[in-house]
RNA sequence: GGAGCGGUGGCCGAGUUCGGUCGAAGGCGCUCCCCUGCUAAGGGAGUAGGGCCCUAAAAAGGUCCUCGUGGGUUCAAAUCCCACCCGCUCCGCCA
């Protein structure tokens, strides 16, 4: 969430920059007008506790010494303790309100992050390896024809088990899923340490990061437990840190971690969802940092780097878009996409989002750290992207590959995942 | 799921019997200083986080909050009561 000493200080730069989102900047002068309220009403709160304080070590003198009666001064902050007790129930309530307000605003974008109000203005800043005449009738074929005639993708009974929008893999293309994640988390173990973490986690741990209040249609329940299927593990590991004050030698703290993520997808139904385009559930390597804000540029390109790296190695078509202000997400200041191009559906699949979120989930997860030398504590910076996202990687590798006699001719990286052999054919 | 015990600062740990002088002994760690040919050892000082006020801002200062979380009792709560969360031990169940 945004610092409030910020909105107050500079109200108009928020607007400004909330308004560069498309989002109805209004709210601030509201969420001013409860925290003025709020702090005023605060301030007579503590001015009673302190002279109730004051009393009661009055009270304890006396009934220690025995020098006088004391009924007229517990009477006296008895008074004073039920005005305090209503000043206190307001005093929460205002604070409830701005912090709700704030929970739902979102973050400030980043001043190099391009303007535009929808992703007609997102700016591709580079086009690798794709050439548009450069496919071939045989790649010309859509990944869920390809995994259904090999017998590797088969939608039909992921639905059968679990409804629309649930696939399931078989033979070379479930090891294909196996290979890929692996693959990601062998690249990325030179600097990023392995967590394998829970997919489900609390409400807390669904606010840190920026999902919860605001998107909590989009995310599976289990009502009984009170517990939510992660998105993505960007959710549990920025909450690897939640409450810890980290050591700044410890910065910049590299995370990544292989999940199963799930979403809703409400409103999507029938949209761009055929095959693997987009799944309730599917399998993705996340790569993370917290760092202090000095480190945070080299940390994105970082991320951006490898991501892209893995890419461009599987040997796919693919281009990195800057994402506009108000087709960032909500927890985002800055967004770079890697899109790939699958032949077979002829578009650019978003396959990874590499994002820098500043202080924004850090404030939300109390993740702090000491700066060496200073007093105090300061809020890290969180940056995240998708090192391998499965499934649209899958179909992208299937279509790209596909050979004139029908069958996928994988790259070579991939073999050593695939028991040596990369080749798909019909059974 | 049942029974018992526990949750205190960056870490360990006393305090809870019998509420007040406790935001908290002692230790470790860390920072600075002294001593020291170097190292080790030693001596001294400091060291929780956050809100608000003050300030151009900071420092300093003032004040409030925080001893797992939330509520209650009381003039006054780390300490008493209730609920919940988490951990450990035992039992039950189980991949």
């Amino acid at each position: 969430m945004l610092d409030l000493r910020r909105i107050r200080a500079e109200p108009d730069i928020v607007k400004a920059a909330l308004e560069r989102r498309g989002h109805d900047a209004g709210v601030i002068d509201h969420v001013l007008d409860l925290d003025r309220h709020h702090r005023a009403v605060g301030e007579e709160r503590d001015q009673l506790r302190r002279e109730i304080s004051v009393l009661s070590k009055e009270v304890g003198q006396l009934r220690r010494t025995g020098a006088a009666d004391a009924d007229e001064l517990t009477a006296r902050s008895r008074v004073l303790g039920q005005a305090e007790s209503t000043l206190a129930a307001r005093a929460d309530e205002l604070a409830g309100a701005v912090r709700e307000h704030l929970l739902r605003m979102a973050n400030l974008p980043a001043l190099a992050c391009p303007d535009g109000m929808d992703e007609h203005a997102n700016v591709v800043l580079r086009v690798e390896n794709f050439d548009p005449q450069g496919y071939a009738a045989h790649q010309r074929v859509p990944h869920w024809e390809i995994g259904a005639a090999l017998g590797i993708l088969d939608v039909e009974r992921g639905a059968k088990m679990s409804g629309s929008m649930f696939v399931l893999y078989r033979r070379k293309g479930a090891a294909l899923v196996r290979a890929l994640v692996q693959l990601a988390l062998d690249r990325n173990a030179d600097a990023y340490e392995e967590i394998r973490p829970p997919t489900l986690v609390r409400t807390d741990t669904m606010i840190s990061t920026g999902h919860l209040p605001k998107f909590i249609d989009d995310a599976y329940h289990l009502e009984r437990d009170d517990l939510w299927a992660i998105p993505t593990a960007e959710v549990p590991l920025t909450s690897l840190a939640r409450d810890e004050i980290l050591d700044e030698s410890e910065l910049p703290m590299r995370l990544m971690a292989h999940t199963s993520c799930f979403r809703r997808e409400a409103g999507s139904a029938g949209r761009d969802t055929r095959g693997l385009l987009r799944v309730h559930e599917f399998d993705k390597v996340e790569i993370l940092a917290y760092t202090t804000p000095a480190q945070a540029t080299a940390a994105h390109d970082d991320i951006l780097g490898r991501s892209e790296a893995l890419i461009r190695d599987l040997g796919l078509a693919y281009r990195i878009v800057d994402i506009c202000a108000g087709d960032l997400g909500s927890s985002s200041a800055r967004t770079w996409d890697i899109e790939v191009f699958a032949p077979g559906v002829d578009r650019w699949l978003e396959v990874s989002s590499c994002s820098w979120f500043g202080d924004y989930q850090a404030r939300r997860a109390n993740v702090r750290y000491r700066p060496s030398g200073q007093k105090g504590t300061q809020f890290v910076h969180t940056l995240n992207g998708s090192a391998l996202a499965v499934p649209r990687v899958w179909a992208a590798l299937v279509e790209t590959y596909r050979q004139s006699d029908g069958s996928v001719a994988l790259p070579a990286i991939l073999a050593p995942y695939m028991r040596g052999d990369p080749v798909i054919t019909a059974r």
